[in-house]
DNA sequence: CGATACACCTGTGTGC
DNA sequence: TGCACACAGGTGTATC
């Protein structure tokens, strides 16, 4: 469940259960995921206080009270769930009813306030590592990433100047994470619809108008999905279970075939296939 | 350097 | 019901 805004509900939903709060147990049910652990992690994390809980593109970052901090990063089907927090407690019930483990629960953390979060990721593309926090800013993950698009580095100049004179699609631009960090496949097709702009269209070839437009259009459309607890493809959920609803809000993701919602367009939503990604655009509406 | 293909995995939906 | 196949929110690595 994982680009910018969908990570961002994720990090609000562990908040509450993880920022001030002691880990006092960590079940490692794997050697890995798309690399291993580091060494030693249970170790590592049991008795560490995670002091804050942030984000970086679509990497959550625990900043531990060892002087550690733990990325994380949920791939194509990774989701985050918690359990046991005395909130969602029953009235009258006082044990903590935790559900069951599920297939592929990789890592449980079991934190001193009582909730049990877990990283379940089928897929297995996430990842999760530990480095001093002084140099998390420099793990290669994160080390080549680009501004975030809701912070005051990122704006149409900016883009504009990493744009200028590149041949690539405006869709893979998008995508790529050393330009603008935290975008995937959803919203770089919304964005991109919202600005008008064909996905196939020489990024370099885009008027100032235009790239005003779709810096205007990132930030908007990442904003509304982060309010609308990100988008529940499948059975992907909200760190407390519930479905985020900005799926219902997509003007042509996944609506191959249906008509454009602008209004007085008679055009049908395309599907073409960009770097083996599905792109979703109205070829009336986007040039 | 830039652009593309492929790799890593499991699960689900579709059509026969 | 079974089976084959396409496809799925990402990104590092290899290859031109």
């Amino acid at each position: 469940m994982p680009e910018l805004p969908e990570v961002e509900t994720v990090r609000r939903g562990l908040a509450p259960a993880m920022e001030g709060v002691r880990i006092i147990r960590a079940e490692i049910r794997r050697e890995g995921l798309r690399w291993p652990f580091p060494s030693g992690l249970a170790g590592r994390l049991e008795g560490a206080r995670v002091d804050r809980l942030r984000r970086r593109s679509k990497y959550l970052l625990s900043d531990l009270d060892t002087g550690e901090t733990m990325l994380v990063h949920l791939g194509m089907s990774g989701r985050m769930t918690v359990s046991g927090l005395a909130t969602t407690h029953v009235p009258g019930r006082f044990h903590r009813a935790h559900p069951p483990v599920e297939k592929h629960d990789h890592v449980i953390l079991h934190m001193e306030n009582g909730a049990r979060i877990a990283f379940n990721d089928a897929r297995r593309f996430g990842a999760l590592d530990l480095r001093a926090s002084t140099a998390i800013d420099a793990h290669p993950l994160l080390a080549g990433l680009g501004p975030e698009p809701l912070g005051n580095e990122f704006g149409a100049p900016y883009l504009a100047a990493r744009w200028r004179g590149r041949k690539a699609p405006a869709k893979a631009l998008m995508m790529d994470q050393r330009i603008v960090a935290g975008l995937g496949n959803i919203y770089a097709c919304e964005a991109l619809f919202r600005a008008r702009i064909h996905p196939a269209r020489a990024g370099g070839r885009i008027g100032a108008a235009r790239i005003e437009a779709l810096a205007h259009a990132i930030r908007a459309v990442l904003l509304e999905a982060i309010e609308a607890g990100g988008s529940s493809l499948r059975d992907h959920r909200q760190t407390d279970g519930k479905l985020g609803y900005f799926q219902h809000n997509f003007r042509v993701y996944d609506r191959q075939d249906l008509p454009c919602t602008t209004p007085d367009c008679t055009a049908t939503v395309r599907r073409i296939v960009q770097s083996g990604r599905s792109s979703y655009y109205c070829p009336a509406c986007q040039r």
